[in-house]
DNA sequence: CGTAACACGTA
DNA sequence: CGTACGTGTTACGG
């Protein structure tokens, strides 16, 4: 406790910050949920961050930061004695039923009782290899079967999971459950039954957690705990128990996931996610499980080819580089080129970062004319890019069957997005020709082809229909160039007089609003000074009123209610909006605006991608999803099929939901990545 | 070894 | 002084 207010005296200004939007919260909640208020208390511990503390020193901690009041006010309602309710936390145990043998494990599967939630806990080594499966069989009692990776392979083991927790009408439960899924599809296991993923629903009630471990949702939502959790801090030892087997680890777990869900649930329902959870992210689950499963080809012998191009290429630039600036240095070190170039070189800096002059392209093309090490760097710059980010990068990644199993994540981006790592497959370049090459080596399997199909302007499309502007719904019902036509509004002239300046312009603006952009980004991005960049937004938001008026009436609403709401109800807090720095609240505004848009275009291609998945299932086609790019679909697809497969995806696609304005969607197919072109 | 900072690829 | 991401690199502290 002395460690801790050692740091508050560091951290008071910041702490207090935190804890004044906390207070308001939980003033809210009090105010709300009289009669629910067990979690508050909870998450007020897990908020602080310093867990493991008991009630009394909580009181002193609450005391110390003058939030004496708001603790009384907590401790009346709760009937929250200080150290009691911390001291009583329930502890899950497990009691393992384990098998032996192929025929015990299907007698065991069919002996599972199945009723009410069923917890599954996959077990994973280091190498992140299946080890096996927990599967609750009875909670009440803590019995939990646990069937070993080496019986899961028996093809009759195999079929008993299928027809037991596989079976569609099972309540099964379970927490970042995809990485299992993905693992059982090795084994012939599918699991469509998937009812609820708690981490999943940890993240559909505050997308903007860093993650959603198993332990806390356990804690704020049953009050219990699993033991043995707390390891020794990194860098000490552990002189623990001897290690306990992963078995009874996987076993807790399950029992955990099984005793949470109830509770979550009726959190998500309070918050009106259910249908969300349940009609679009838990199927979506199973869906990327299986792109993840499936993988994307790759033209193996290509990508190195195009890795040793680009290495030699870097070796040469980087070699011209430093003669050029006449002294050797690091030329990947930002804070030795920031010498080379600004005071051995003296050229004039642009701009700054927080820890000197910036060197970033933007930088550099200004300064392109003043030497000749500036146009070396920039050629390297890129070149090294491509390099090691995608040469490197995507070779270290190439698995069995020369193809690349990434990892589509659900539960990071805070609008709804998904996210790819390992690698991240959503920034392949696509813009330089150069950088474009890289899809030419993503490739369909043998005997196949690639379909890519993309939603034309979703984002701007949201806008139309969340604004209900007239000008751009009327734009895009037409059938218009939605730039064109948005620049001949803007600049007063017909459309089939508008310069391919002014459209690009028209585009910049289009695009800088949905995110909140002023008249002094919009100035920069086009090189023009920020009077000029304000007649261009005055005239947009002239032409397109209701524009304005939606990105005013949903700030305002957000400020109010302290979160932002897509229309399929997705949430997000957003605590920057009552921050007393302008700077901040600022960010909090755009983040404001761009999240009904962003998250909509998000929403809407979820349910693209579950209906694509589930007709291409109902369908004769051999099609697969195999990659997903926030707006666009790459599906692997049997050559004498394609044009089956095309009108499949573009009507599931253009109807996944309907808008005041048309969805349109861009088809394109060939051997190669490369073959799609927007 | 982990993290911050910078730079830069995508929608 | 435009949103949302992930990765590679260097620098730096423990």
């Amino acid at each position: 406790i002395e460690g801790i207010y050692a740091h508050i005296d560091e951290q008071t200004p910041k702490l207090r910050e935190n804890l004044a939007t906390y207070e308001v919260n939980v003033r809210r909640n009090l105010e709300m949920m009289p009669l629910v208020l067990d979690v508050p208390i909870e998450a007020a511990i897990s908020d602080l961050q310093i867990g493991g503390i008991d009630g009394e020193e909580v009181r002193r901690l609450f005391d110390f930061l003058e939030f004496r009041a708001l603790y009384d006010r907590l401790t009346e309602v709760l009937d929250f004695d200080g150290g009691a309710a911390m001291g009583d936390i329930d502890v899950i145990e497990a009691e393992m039923i384990t098998v032996e043998s192929p025929a015990a494990a299907i007698e065991a599967l069919h002996a599972l009782p199945l009723k009410g939630p069923v917890g599954l806990a996959g077990s994973f080594n280091d190498a992140k290899e299946l080890l096996g499966l927990a599967v609750t069989s009875d909670v009440e009692q803590g019995d939990v079967l646990w069937v070993r990776r080496e019986l899961l392979a028996d093809p009759g083991v195999a079929a008993a999971v299928n027809e037991t927790i596989g079976n569609i009408d099972t309540d099964l439960c379970g927490h970042e459950i995809k990485a299992t899924m993905r693992a059982l599809f090795d084994l012939g296991i599918d699991l469509p039954g998937l009812a609820i993923d708690t981490a999943l629903a940890g993240y559909l009630l505050d997308p903007a957690e860093t993650s959603y471990p198993l332990e806390g949702l356990l804690l704020r939502f049953a009050s219990k705990e699993l033991p043995g959790g707390d390891a020794a801090p990194d860098g000490q030892l552990d002189f623990g128990e001897d290690t306990v087997d992963e078995a009874l680890l996987a076993g807790r777990r399950a029992l955990a996931i099984a005793t949470v869900v109830a509770p979550i649930r009726e959190s998500m329902a309070d918050l009106g996610l259910t249908e969300l959870n349940t009609k679009i992210e838990v199927p979506l689950i199973r869906v990327l499980a299986k792109m993840e499963h499936l993988g994307v080809g790759v033209d193996l012998p290509e990508l190195i080819r195009m890795r040793d191009d680009l290495t030699a290429e870097c070796d040469r630039l980087r070699a011209a580089t430093i003669e050029a600036a006449g002294e050797d240095f690091n030329i990947n070190s930002t804070k030795q080129l920031r010498e080379i170039l600004f005071d051995k070189l003296g050229l004039t800096p642009q701009k700054k970062t927080k820890t000197g002059y910036s060197t970033d392209a933007a930088t550099l093309e200004k300064l392109r004319d003043d030497h000749p090490m500036v146009d070396l760097l920039l050629q390297y710059r890129e070149v090294e890019k491509l390099r090691s980010t995608y040469g490197e990068g995507l070779v270290a990644e190439v698995g069995p069957g020369d193809r690349i199993r990434a990892t589509f994540n659900q539960t990071v981006a805070r609008t709804g997005r998904l996210s790819s790592d390992q690698p991240n497959l959503h920034n392949i370049p696509v813009r330089s020709e150069r950088g474009r090459n890289f899809r030419r080596a993503f490739v369909a399997g043998p005997g196949k082809t690639l379909l890519i199909a993309d939603y034309n302007q979703i984002e701007l499309r949201c806008i139309a229909h969340l604004a209900e502007d007239p000008g751009l719904i009327g734009a895009f019902e037409a059938g218009d160039d939605i730039h064109n036509a948005t620049a001949s509004r803007i600049f007063g002239v017909e459309s089939d007089a508008v310069t391919v300046e002014q459209r690009s312009k028209a585009k910049m603006v289009s695009y800088g609003l949905a995110y909140g952009m002023e008249a002094y980004g919009l100035g920069q991005r086009l090189a023009i000074p920020t009077g000029e960049a304000q007649v261009i937004l005055d005239a947009y938001f002239e032409a397109f009123p209701a524009v304005r008026k939606y990105m005013d009436d949903t700030v305002a609403e957000a400020r109010q209610r302290g979160y932002t709401e897509t229309l399929f109800g997705r949430r997000r807090q957003i605590p920057e909006l009552s921050s007393s720095n302008f700077r901040i609240r600022q960010a909090g505004e755009r983040q404001a605006m761009n999240a009904g848009i962003q998250g909509l275009a998000a929403d809407i291609f979820k349910v693209a991608l579950v209906e694509l998945d589930r007709a291409l299932e109902k369908s004769d086609l051999s099609a697969e999803v195999i990659l997903q790019v926030h707006d666009e679909v790459v599906l692997e697809v049997a050559p004498d099929q394609l044009d089956a497969t095309r009108d499949l995806v573009v009507e599931v696609m253009a109807s996944a939901f309907d808008l005041r304005v048309p969805l349109d969607v861009n088809l394109a197919d060939g051997p190669t990545w490369a073959s799609a072109k927007g």
